[in-house]
DNA sequence: CTGAAAGCGCTTACAG
DNA sequence: CTGAAAGCGCTTACAG
């Protein structure tokens, strides 16, 4: 437990100068294999570890990626980081985790922007929404991005088609024969701003436009990506007169619309049909239809993205637009009547 | 978008010397008002941000704390790194992320050790499990630890009692006149090693010792934490012939196991009373019968604790034991006889 | 209260 | 292939 070595204790130890020290250690070629084994010999017996703080000043770069997310605790992000982690895991870089929730974190991670190219050498960021300006900005600066369900056009992006997924979903209920649509989004009205909750609005409304119906206000609800978000827009539905069926944007919000429905008296999927979005593991085991978006692997390939654009790549901005996959199960099939999940 | 300002430059802007801006821009004291406020003024005139690097190599500070986890993407986990977080936000602290994945990851984190020590102030490690030496060097060592879900004494740490948690919950069972109860946990046999499991099998066998039964090793099995661990358990106490009681250590896995019951024509809880632990949004949503501890919080406390030794706090070591709270719903609750989220 | 100077521990041209 | 030296951009005694 002496004081820790240096490179400059390897250096004599093994005789040489530190220079070569820091060429063996890091794998660089100009370095004789006998040279490089004297080092890796000596950096051992000195159970050497090169200051991680003086390799990135020295070098300019951090060895690190930064991961921005609205929140921590929610599936969906919980597994963006797992995405991005086991990415990183594997080039041995540091992940550094920004929690950017809600216009306050955003003027703040704005304004840290600055400070934070300096720490990161990249950055993924997830359903992040600034004024375009400030994309442009970020766009002009030295720090690589990737981003994942949103797409700017000036930076590699990792998305899904949204419009088109909630139009399968609707459409499915479509399908069915229900006529009477609720939507659970969120927006404005609800909690989190989201432009997939925008995209999925439009979604719906289109596929209802398809068939000439449209989206009637009071089915129109809005409320916060949770258990307890989707349970109050759809008490909040039940009281206006509650629809036939109802397309929530997250799974979390369809558990909770399902529970909403029990406390009412009301039957999924007789009384009441529910798709939800994400496919998270929940979702199959309570049986809900649902649509599948494959999120770790998204956050992945945005980080492989941007550890290219780290490498040189300097091809043209990649948009990468990921397939989604509705999930017919229970909550939507009327022709299975006998009851499930019948914890009661 | 000119060459990022440095420290210099703010010096010669105002007129001081760089010790002096260094003062100024962190507040320490022995630096006049007026001076303050003219190196203030050149900072921000242009817009200077300390490299963050020099600074923790000249202050041999890195100004972040790790966190280890298992996995990322489960609720629980993610839960702990919200906790996290949040108190180093505040803080103005980085968050460095470390996933330890079974026992390569664990030797990899070993052997990083060293390494990570110069990166980090203080650790975090959240249900990580490892030889008693390798903590005793860890203790040795110069970075404060706070540990969550795991008590070895020599550090500080937040923990629930598993024991009697989870007496508690076979407890309820027994109450309910249950006898055959089977217990559904990890370890060895399992998938993830976990030292919870084993504090709530203790429990188990406590409970039902009390009362003079015992586990009979087929109603005594184990899965990973998941809602397919649960799940596939759950399909294998079946096959063993069923218990009419399940105690299962994860909310993830007693919706499994639900989800088995389901499969296999058995309701909920008439034919199955299920438990689960942890509480989380969903349990409440699907009428589930479970343990609530706080995780967040205990994770939050874990990163204060690791705070006030970086503040200088030498006192002994806290060992913090967290109330836990048997929350009895739907799975269990043998009166409420209506079938509920009948989502068939 | 303020400054000159050393030092933190590496990397990287530049020579050779 | 290898080394001497400058430099990365801060912080921190030490003087004054």
């Amino acid at each position: 437990m002496s004081r820790a070595a240096k490179i400059e204790d390897v250096a004599s130890r093994a005789g040489v100068s530190v220079a070569t020290v820091s060429r063996a250690l890091r794998g660089l070629p100009h370095v004789s294999a006998a040279t490089r084994e004297k080092v890796l010999r000596a950096a051992e017996e000195l159970d050497y570890r090169p200051n991680p703080h003086a390799a990135r000043l020295a070098a300019g770069r951090s060895g690190t990626v930064g991961v921005a997310v609205p929140v921590l605790n929610s599936w969906f992000y919980a597994n963006v980081l797992a995405g991005v982690e086991a990415v990183l895991a594997e080039e041995a870089l540091d992940m550094h985790v920004i929690v950017v929730d809600g216009p306050d974190a955003t003027e703040r991670f704005i304004a840290g922007l600055p400070a934070l190219s300096k720490r990161v050498d990249g950055l993924v960021l997830c359903d992040l929404f600034m004024p375009d300006q400030l994309w442009e900005d970020l766009a002009g600066g030295p720090v690589p991005v990737a981003t994942v369900g949103v797409d700017t056009g000036l930076f590699d992006s990792v998305t899904i088609d949204n419009v088109a997924a909630a139009e399968a979903a609707v459409g499915h209920l479509l399908d069915l024969g229900h006529t009477r649509i609720g939507l659970i989004g969120a927006g404005p009205d609800g909690a989190t701003d989201n432009e997939s909750a925008a995209l999925r609005r439009r979604g719906t409304i289109a596929a209802l436009g398809r068939r000439g119906l449209d989206l009637p206000a009071d089915l129109d609800v809005a409320g916060s990506f949770s258990v307890a978000g989707g349970r109050e827009a759809m008490l909040e539905l039940i009281g206006r007169g509650a629809p036939t069926a109802v397309f929530c944007i997250s799974d979390e919000m369809a558990i909770g619309a399902m529970w909403a429905a029990e406390e009412a008296g009301l039957r999924v999927p007789e009384d009441l049909a529910v798709v939800g979005f994400d496919d998270q593991p929940v979702a199959e085991a309570v049986g809900l239809t649902t649509v599948r978006q494959p999120v770790s692997i998204m956050a992945a390939r945005a980080a492989h993205l941007v550890l290219a654009r780290l490498d040189g790549d300097d091809g043209p901005v990649q948009r990468h637009v990921m397939p989604t996959l509705l999930q017919k199960r229970k909550s939507t099939d009327f022709r299975h009547l006998t009851p499930v999940h019948a914890h009661s």
